[in-house]
DNA sequence: CGCTGTTTTGACTTCCCTCAAGCATGGTGG
DNA sequence: CCACCATGCTTGAGGGAAGTCAAAACAGCG
């Protein structure tokens, strides 16, 4: 759903029912379904369009020689793929599906065209491409700085507090449809060491991980095992002085209430 | 020199005369000189300009509060430091420099301005953003996948084939103002270990990194132990159907006598 | 009910970390 | 001119976190 998109957006500032409405249309000019495992688009192809995740979860990954794979983002609903990769003559990484995935195809003109007749929306795409740029940031101190126990706990923290932006939380669970195989290729440890950290996480009573579905029994103390700042999500509204003024009945207060 | 960025630039497409010389007089209206650690940034303060080296190398780096600190990408002459960021309110990492470093502040309205003026360089400049992505997902991917031996041996490849498209390597060599701390938070390993492996390296023969300088002994060896392949840099003129027409005598083959 | 893919467990190995000390180098000032 | 200090590099020894191998248990699903 493109309103995963518009949610997310509104992180940083509020559009107007004529922004929405052009967003919801160009992403339903044309859409594609595909299985958990298939690729969206394959490291050395040429890309042509931006991909919007409407439903489901994908992963940005590029293989070795060897066969090693490295998971370098997840891709939840209202995440875009690759805003201006167009620029570039060969992908050199691959986007495959972890779930059933509905995804829009986006034309590089069309893009275009909204960022030219909205200031508004040109901003707020740039702010999601630089959100998903410090998001890979993060990954990398993650992968660099810290231990297993913390790895994981991030990665699942992480998760959480950006589908829960999106409106895809549910109290303390969240949808979680990510094998522990792809877990370990995300956070660089081998598949046994990430059970492992798991069943440690489960018998402190942190977290219940199952049925695609994570639950945080004790959201606090995971925070603090990753050492979890969610400022580098850039949630905060940065860009409100650029808040589309509402016209209709309700009030900046309402927002307040969904959020 | 802004002649770095330029040189870099038209490893994607050949920029014109005008185009040239609008990024010397932009570049050269406001620089500054900064110290081996100082900083040109710090994380949590507000990005009001961006920043383009000319001299010198600078990093990227975040701290975590215990003191571990992951370096996320060098800067070598001609890299520009986060293009768009004055759309956040605030850094999640800092800028800090590696040697003495000779730096143009750059403001967004002047860049907004170039963009405007000139296709060519929009696109220049977005394919330079792009690399600047490929190539932390390329530290992702060490970080997350290879081995000591390998880590070290990538980033010493990726380091002189860059300072290579600028113009700034010299044969085998290429000056190389890191220390191994330097590496060792950039690589997350620790320092004791990136001294081995650098030793090792050594008694195979493969480099001499002494005195600021780094020479390779075996770039065929060194690219192998690495698993290096550089086609995430993208130097390879991806954009050459936006190429300028050169007026002047010199036609496109006397570029590749300089290259 | 049997298939395939995922999770779990155990035993053993190794790569890399930590601690700790000893060198080199180069700049400063007495 | 040499003693001094700071910074960076090098080496050794021992421990621990995480990897590998291998097999069993446990889903879902047609």
């Amino acid at each position: 759903m493109v309103a995963h998109l518009v949610r997310k957006l509104e992180n940083f500032t509020l559009l107007s029912d004529d922004e929405r409405s052009t967003l919801f249309e160009i992403a339903s000019r044309r859409t594609r379904l595909l299985q958990p495992r298939d690729d969206v688009i394959r490291q050395g192809e040429q890309p042509y369009c931006v991909n919007l995740v409407l439903e489901g979860f994908a992963c940005r990954y590029k293989l070795l020689p060897d066969g090693r794979r490295q998971i370098l983002a997840f891709f939840l609903p209202g995440d875009m793929c690759d805003l201006y990769a167009s620029v570039l003559a060969a992908m050199d990484h691959s986007i495959g599906a972890l779930s059933t995935l509905r995804i829009a195809q986006i034309l590089p003109e069309d893009l275009q065209e909204i960022s030219n007749r909205s200031v508004r929306l040109r901003q707020a795409l740039r702010w999601n491409n630089l959100v998903d740029e410090a998001i890979l940031r993060e990954w990398t101190v993650n992968l660099g700085q810290r231990s297993g126990p913390e790895r994981v706990a991030h990665l699942l923290c992480e998760i959480f507090v950006r589908l829960q932006s999106v409106g895809l939380a549910n109290g303390r669970k969240c949808p979680f449809p990510i094998t522990q195989a792809e877990l370990s290729d995300a956070l660089g440890i081998s598949i046994v060491h990430t059970n492992r950290m798991l069943q440690d996480m489960r018998a402190d009573d942190l977290i219940v991980l199952k049925g695609r579905t994570l639950e945080f029994l004790n959201w606090e103390a995971v925070k603090q095992l990753a050492g979890f700042d969610p400022s580098y999500l850039h949630l905060d509204r940065d860009g409100r002085q650029l808040d589309a003024v509402s016209e209709t009945v309700a009030p900046p207060s309402a927002r307040q209430g969904t959020a």
